[in-house]
DNA sequence: GATGAATGAGCTTTCATTCAT
DNA sequence: GATGAATGAAAGCTCATTCAT
């Protein structure tokens, strides 16, 4: 990929992390990128296509979170894995993670499947583990999941990660 | 307030609310409510100002859930008012709320004071319990208040509110 | 003519002569004579008609300069007399004739007939006085007439009328 | 300078001085020119910027007139050459001239440093020639320039201009 | 007479997109 | 690949004007 399409890639990035798709106009993104307009065209024929561009080039970092707990099969490790998910996030996909929960509240379109997966499969291990109620302890942990990176993303520096985390294991008896 | 006035708000909520501040027109707030463009801009002067006046009048909404939390002093019951908040969002405020969560992530300026308030309030009762990070406790609550919004206003059917917040009451002891 | 009617009247006349016919909305005139948008159109049916009433109620201004000129006959009084026109300007009159000299360079209709026989008038005075060249002469005292109009409405204290009266006076030995 | 751009600088102009600056909307603006209307505000940002870009590209033209003045030291000369200056404006110049003159009466924004200049130097010179009140002679040649001009631009065909300057030319005994 | 809600046309300006170079 | 001039549609907003009260 050429270095202009990168420079396109990362600084449209973060203005639509940071005032949303449809603010964000392509004048802008050419300024911050130090591009003619007329380029962002040439290399993603439109402004939807280049969001396109973005997403998909972030699906895989997205598959690398993932990808690993569906293979695990101890119910207290897949847990443990994907209550942690969102604390792993490091400063260099912060702006792409903040990019996907902005999505989440504007269309439908852009919502990942892999959440789904995930739900169901921690639904099981609370199953396997006796809970009472899994579905329920399932919806539970998608919340603290969207609620942790909510936090996060939004007000990163007024927490003490590691401690909060491991508060969050011990409530579940995953430490 | 002038009817057609009402009627601009109502439609301009429910339109930012799914589609974005900046995915919406003045003129489709307008169709949307029957009423002349210009209206819209003597009634409110920008189309900021409308987004202003929607937030304003929906602030009292916001101090009615919280109000009441900031006169408790038995701290199981202020965890357990805190915890059901999400969950008590009927469908005449969904609107409202899902505007505010949706804001949340595009600019800093439509942050409310309620919210730390009730971090420092929460964090507060988790002491006064005896737990053994009350801050870190602080901070998974808020998570889940956020996550338990996120997952209400965003797939509402896909859930039983009262299973969930039951099993949430139980972990916390609070039922 | 009632209050508010000549509170229009008023405030128009000032607007217009500073901001223009076109730079002035019907809403700021509103405003400035402390009066609802809509009294305007009953009272005067336009802006346009506004501006003419305006005009109208600055006619009689304007012959009570100009009618007694056109009953003289001694032909250096007659000069005298012209010349004298835009140095008896007083400050409630200031904002109308600023209005008209303004009005000139917007449109032609805006032109009143007086000014032309006046022209004539001092073109037969000069031929009276011997002058070599009538009709060049009348120009200039037009040219004088217009510019000193100028200078005194849109620069009134820097410089002292008595004194610049007097030298013109004595440039055409009228003293 | 590219040529759309000189077309939209050359049709803005003539509409501006013919029916003002609020007159002119920016689509006449681009119809002028056989332009789209986005154009103008790609090249001038603002239609208040397209003003000042027609103001500045007048202000050589102005420094053309003036300049060789300020040079000069011989008081007759001086006078001579400031009186003449209205009468030298060519067609070419025409319309930016009763643009500026117009500007005049709206607004002090567009007030030419230069024609203050000109006074001060028109003052000296008819101190130097021996005049008894030079201050009120300069205030009457400031007045005779601003006539010239009005006369000249609002009804150039109704006088003879040579026959005009040198009757001037006389009365100030520089022929 | 007087208000102020309401309108619709038109205004300035921005936007995503195209195209010749 | 890259630019920047150019476009047309649509955006936000203002305007003069009307009308029910």
């Amino acid at each position: 990929m050429a270095e202009k399409q990168i420079k396109i890639l990362t600084n449209a990035l973060e203005l639509f992390a940071e005032e949303g798709f449809h603010g964000t106009s392509t004048n802008k993104i050419a300024k911050a990128a130090g591009v003619s307009e007329g380029l962002i065209f040439r290399h993603f024929k439109n402004k939807e296509g280049l969001l396109n561009a973005i997403l998909e080039q972030g699906q895989e970092m997205g598959t690398a979170y993932f990808a690993p707990i569906f293979e695990m099969t101890d119910p207290k490790e897949i847990l443990s894995a994907i209550i942690s998910i969102p604390f792993q996030i490091d400063q260099a996909e912060h702006k792409f993670w903040r990019l996907i929960y902005a999505l989440k509240w504007q269309q439908q379109k852009y919502n990942s499947i892999s959440f789904e997966l995930m739900f169901e499969k921690s639904t099981a291990a609370f199953a396997e583990l006796g809970y009472e109620d899994p579905k329920a302890e399932g919806t539970i942990l998608e919340m603290i999941l969207d609620g942790a990176a909510t936090v996060i993303l939004l007000k990163d520096e007024q927490y003490d990660p590691a401690k909060t985390l491991n508060a969050l294991k011990i409530k579940y008896n995953l430490d």
